[in-house]
DNA sequence: GAGGCTATCTATAAGTC
DNA sequence: TGACTTATAGATAGCCT
């Protein structure tokens, strides 16, 4: 060691070699028994310098004390031969080695904390600066104080954010593993996925949500305008119409007039069997009721309660309800075909719109927007909102299996919401980041899963399925911690988003049913499929 | 130092001086120039030991070389007059000083990433473990390879999601700053903010819209049974009722022949002068659609372009054609009356809904859910779901300026979306999690501004303002990358929920629009405002 | 690049104030 | 809590293979 002012540091000549030795001298303390007095009180003896040596001469020259004398390092000086009683020498203990193991001592924690934190973030500063790299230091005293280090060029989101942004490496390295994973949890699956539910609860986005709210809207509106035009007729500005109206207006007036004798009837009869048939008297009334609400059993639930399949309500007997229903709606054929979808309606007359519905009712995803088509309709057929949009890339692909109507008809509108147009909630945003993520067009298109508390990212391109997340446990967290949401990007087969929840990207994807069900049935056969020749799901 | 096998540090006797002092020799080169041949080949001198002796005498023994000679370390030896040629001593250095600064070699910061990597990883790990704490490390090579290191008793996301549970007193240190930043926002903008596409587009958050939905869907099953009714009488089980409607059927037909005469007129008119008034002629009709419509133009418009203001509207000249609906709804007075509010409907008579819904497009947030109570209505009232669900905690507010009909009803009962039951989307989730983070009450209630590119988060309880991230460009991300979702909880006036975008939560609250300005209004005049004592805006 | 080498530089244990 | 002490344990610069 170079020698400076004050030196501590002192070589040493050993008596029994031919060696110079330095040793280590921090504090020497020189006691005497002049006062014959303790000299353990002046400081603890930590530990012994250990040593091989027994003996040693050592000159030295400290500040504050300098002397020339024997003294044994090997052992507790007291004992050795040579060891005066009137000199003793203590030395404190520099630096001990530590165990690597958590300390007990809460003060001790607290202690090694400060001291460490101070170095290690001194490090990260240094190794950012040398290095000029991103950086991020971050974390807890043992009271919870947080400490965050950072890179002087990069912010702290910044780097998470890329974090996030796997290798291509790391991304393939997954890939097996994930798909594996999928598979098995597929197969674990014993029931299929209550999609409804799952479509209905956790894979709602904002856009989703949006038009789905847009749709309703414009739904709501036109049958404020179909009941206006029968309180208030003057709004009618076509003569046959108005004809029509008034023809229905009559057929309801008559059918008032017969149902209050009915009712006159049936109202003395409750009167007189109240207790007995309290509930049995009102079936008609109330079947015609259900079968006009019947389809909000349909919408999403989103309490996730209860969704009654269509089974359920199919048992019901309603189905002199609706004729009597479509009788009535009879009457506006002409109304009917004021849209475009005249000869589908009068084509579809025969086996009459509930045919066509209870077919819909087979196929939980072949619901299809009609409203626009049928404006004074009340029926139940334009209430399904949420599959509707979640069904839009059926145009792109290959319908194998369909119902013949539709088929035939070969032109359902179904309202297409634009998702394009206008600012976007965050979705759209974080879209746009997992296209940095994800540009490589191996991982270009995901479907993402999840069920039972799983959440499954998978890639649809070549059919293999990856994590998108910085790690196993992240997805877990992510599942734990929030539930995905699903983005709706330029149709749902495409699209990928970006979930920076925790600061962990997932990968969310919307996708419709059929799509679902057809890469799970991909994934159990292991088959491979190639872009854009997809098909449908058979129900 | 200690011995050991192999000596390399060697303790040198001074000449000069009467001190001992250490010598470093890592390797000591022996050159001789026995083969006169030069020695630079041999290892280039990096830099000479700097020493303050320019001559000492040292002894030395290395498993591979001995020899004492003299040396001059303190310039370069070869100029020494006591330097032997045939001997020279070069000394590899050994580790220098590092000036802390960007190495300019790009090899350089390779390797010296590679090594301090390791060292601050292997720190960060021993601290980790020694006090026990949450510990995150994230780096990235100069090659862009990224490194974490972790505590092992914490996932990544939970140390920072931890991270963003700031401390109260930084929270509070924010506070005024933040205050002074809303002010200053609030200032400079000359133009109002333009709440409903600030809602309609960056608020709106899974529940918002799944909330939202619902009560469209509910809307529509009521519209479709309104409307079922007319064509279906059969399902009214009440003779008054069918009574009424029969009333208004008759009515309705009533109008209907008269309006046909009317129409025929005007056709022939139409026919005689088309060219002219073609436009014109029909403004009585499409003035009626336009009542009927307009209340879609207070939706959210999610498309962000343009909102039509209640101002706009009522520069139509519609009045007629509203009182012609009031006239028509008249007649359904006792079905009006069903409902549990008929005494707010029968006091209503005389202002009519028409003037309510006046006063209401003056305060744009005073959009209550009505449509519950007026059933055969299909007037605009009941197509305000946005706002409605946002105004929810005005029951527990204490209203001051409302309009007359409203406060004296006393009893709104806006339909409650139940947030509590079911599977809820990830913006539940992350609800929960704010609730540790604001646990404290200073920040229980809170009020999130966009606008502008700006965030703005703000606590309501006392109408202080903090930011609420984990610094402040942390929330200039947040908006820059992702519109933050606002959360919809217990009451939008409560609720708070982590955003955890980006790893880097902030926090979102929905609030109705007239709390919104509700809280500029204080943030300008500064005024204190105690809790439960909130009044609602003056429009 | 990874690992080894050596001597140094640096961080820090234990203790005191 | 942080500053100070000292000696040492550990990290690492510059070099090599």
């Amino acid at each position: 060691m170079a020698p400076s002012g004050n030196i501590r540091s002192i070589p040493v000549l050993l008596p029994l070699g031919g060696n110079l030795l330095t040793i280590p001298v921090l504090k020497l303390l020189l006691v005497t028994d002049f006062g014959a007095h303790p000299i353990m009180s002046c400081n603890p003896i930590c530990k012994l310098v250990q040593n091989p040596f027994s003996l040693f001469l050592f000159s030295f020259s400290l500040s504050f004390l300098s002397l020339l004398f024997l003294v044994p390092t090997f052992k507790i000086p007291f004992h050795h031969p040579l060891f005066s009683p009137r000199l003793i020498c203590y030395f404190r203990m520099g630096r001990v080695k530590l165990k690597i193991k958590k300390l007990e001592n809460t003060n001790g924690r607290q202690a090694t904390f400060a001291k460490r934190k101070h170095g290690i973030m001194k490090k990260a500063n240094e190794l950012s600066i040398l290095c000029d790299i991103d950086i991020i230091l971050l974390m807890f005293s043992p009271t919870g104080k947080p400490s965050l280090c950072k890179g002087a060029s990069s912010s702290i989101e910044e780097v998470i954010t890329k974090f996030a942004q796997l290798t291509p490496q790391e991304r393939a390295k997954r890939k097996l593993e994930s798909l594996e994973a999928l598979k098995k949890t597929f197969k674990k699956l014993d029931h299929d996925v209550n999609i409804p539910e799952f479509l209905g609860t956790s894979s709602q986005t904002i856009e989703d949500l949006t038009s789905q709210s847009r749709l309703l809207q414009n739904q709501l509106s036109d049958v404020h305008k179909r009941l206006s035009y029968w309180t208030n007729p003057d709004k009618i500005n076509s003569i046959e119409h108005l004809g029509q109206l008034e023809n229905s207006l009559r057929e309801s007036l008559n059918q008032i007039r017969s149902h209050k004798e009915n009712l006159g009837k049936q109202h003395l009869m409750s009167l007189e069997c109240h207790t007995q048939f309290q509930n049995g008297m009102h079936v008609p009334f109330r079947m015609g009721a259900e079968q006009q609400l019947s389809p909000l059993l349909w919408m999403p639930n989103n309490d996730g309660q209860h969704i009654m399949l269509p089974e359920e309500q199919n048992l019901l007997p309603h189905r002199d309800a609706e004729c009597t229903a479509s009788t009535s709606f009879g009457s506006y054929s002409g109304y009917f075909g004021a849209g475009k979808h005249s000869e589908l309606s009068s084509s579809g007359q025969e086996s009459g719109m509930n045919g066509i519905l209870d077919e819909l009712n087979g196929t939980a995803s072949l619901r299809l927007q009609l409203a626009g088509q049928y404006p004074y309709l009340p029926g139940p057929y334009n209430l399904n909102l949420l599959n509707d949009t979640k069904f839009q890339p059926a145009a792109e692909m290959n319908i194998q299996k369909c119902p013949g109507d539709f088929n035939a008809s070969g032109s359902f509108e179904a309202p297409k919401p634009d998702y394009d147009t206008g600012p976007h909630g965050w979705a759209s945003n974080s879209g746009s980041c997992a296209v940095t993520m994800f540009d490589d067009h191996l991982y270009a298109q995901i479907v993402f899963c999840i069920h039972g508390g799983d959440v499954y990212l998978a890639t649809t391109l070549r059919l293999s399925f990856t994590y998108c997340s910085a790690g196993d446990q992240l997805l877990e967290s992510l599942a734990r911690f929030v539930k995905l949401p699903v983005l709706q990007g330029h149709g749902g087969w495409q699209a990928t988003a970006l979930h920076p929840a925790l600061g962990c990207p997932g990968l969310c994807i919307k996708t419709s049913t059929a799509q679902l069900h057809f890469v799970k049935e991909k994934i159990m056969t292991g088959e491979e499929e190639e872009e854009g020749t997809h098909r449908l799901m058979q129900a």
